[in-house]
DNA sequence: GGTTGACATTGACGCTGCGTCAACTTCTAA
DNA sequence: TTAGAAGTTGACGCAGCGTCAATGTCAACC
């Protein structure tokens, strides 16, 4: 017995450019062609068709299933190493459901506008349990309420300056200067003038907390979010090591 | 302030190409091109580029973004409707890690090569829970030695019989025929002396029993896995009916 | 035998979101 | 000024098919 591409895709429960597909790569070559082109499969293709489509409803990839279907690897091993891989996204999924979840709820809560990246550790959408957790609430809300009182252009201009900030320090870091360096301590002199500049930031005296420095600098390497603005974890520690060289020597 | 794409790319912490792509499709174009071609952007750039970025890691895809940040789009909206694919996703996720898992355990416990697909509601590894349940252990592991005896050879042709059989009733169902016609008769009496054929199937008197051909029958209309060999619900649906007048006139 | 129209079959292009790469520029140090 | 490093560009690739224009096949009709 011997069926057309489309009298099989139908035996099957597929279409016949999924059969066609099945042919180009090598997984399920017809077992006959026609002299004009045409494909026929018989009961053995059949049967392998049918292996390859519940494999493939499991979710494992072409290549894995010609390997397994060839006898050159082991199906126990495969599917389990595919499970592997499924609880990977599966926990990708839930962080990114999470992820969606607190961005709604937060939209929903305030009128703020949607993600008012500052260039730092102040972006209040995201950061907030950071901040109220070691630093308490007023470290917070004064800040947030500053920022909020800004007008647009205000806003803007402050991130520019956040940007061009973190530009230099980007540009020193490739360079692979010291973090006592002059120049990176100018760096971070602007750093921490900037971050002066902000109300709620915690004090110590007439200027800001030596520990609170040490732990923003930390977060700076730790905390990807805030990583990848000094780019990546190469860049935030070349930071953070200024920054705490400048505290001892100022703070 | 103006950054070539290299620098932005750092500052945003993405690469220059996802740059070209954003620029390719008009989500993140360039605030100025160059006369050599070369694409700078300024700070406008990197707040909006920021803005898609931080959707993107919510999983959002790049028209929708585009959309919401030229505010044709409400965001919260727009990720609401997110987190509902989301979760059928995560639906979907589970229900192929369960579908793994048992697979895995059903091919650890018993030497059973993998996928012995019977066309039928006979297939060991996939039907034996249900089978169980309507029809008590004896039928299950009856039919199920009985398969085992089987030579490769003996396997392969009751497969290709099961195959011709499946394929004479699509090819019926397609020409619209009744399912009391003589024809569609025909085929229900083979799909019978096929099923009497196999040991283990629940009898009744000297014959298959009636029950047991009106639950097949609806099995293969609702369950998909069976459906789809007999061409989807519409063809499972040709088939039950078909049997059912069988067995109202012989049973 | 030739023609028409319905239905099949084929290969080519499209899609998502970029990674990778050959070819070409620009910038820097000597 | 020139060699070399670093940067930039567009083109191709990838996974797994869906979709589609062009062509082929086949039964029916003239």
């Amino acid at each position: 017995m011997e069926w057309s591409i489309q009298e099989i895709a139908k035996l099957a429960g597929t279409t016949s450019r999924t059969l066609r597909h099945y042919d180009e790569t090598g997984l399920v070559p017809p077992s006959r062609t026609g002299g004009n082109g045409y494909r026929y499969y018989d009961s053995d293709a059949l049967v392998r068709l049918q292996r390859v489509l519940l494999l493939r409803e499991l979710g494992l990839g072409i290549p894995v299933i010609g390997e397994v279907l060839d006898g050159q690897h082991d199906d126990v091993r495969a599917l389990t190493l595919h499970l592997a891989w499924l609880r990977e996204e599966q926990g990708r999924l839930d962080r990114q459901i999470a992820s969606v979840e607190g961005t709604i709820t937060t939209l929903k809560g305030g009128e703020k506008p949607m993600a008012e990246n500052m260039f730092d550790g102040f972006d209040h959408t995201q950061y907030e349990g950071e901040v109220v957790e070691r630093w308490g609430k007023d470290a917070y809300t004064t800040s947030d309420s500053w920022w909020r009182a800004k007008s647009a252009d205000e806003k803007k201009a402050f991130k520019e300056f956040g940007a061009e900030l973190a530009f230099d320090w980007l540009e020193a870091a490739t360079r692979g200067i010291d973090a006592d360096s002059d120049e990176a301590q100018a760096l971070a002199r602007r750093q921490y003038d900037w971050l002066v500049s902000i109300p709620g930031t915690p004090r110590e005296g007439d200027g800001l907390s030596k520990q609170y420095l040490g732990w923003l600098g930390d977060m700076y390497v730790t905390d990807p979010r805030f990583a990848k603005n000094y780019g990546g974890e190469a860049g935030a520690t070349f930071v953070r090591d200024a920054l705490k060289v400048f505290a001892d020597r100022n703070l």
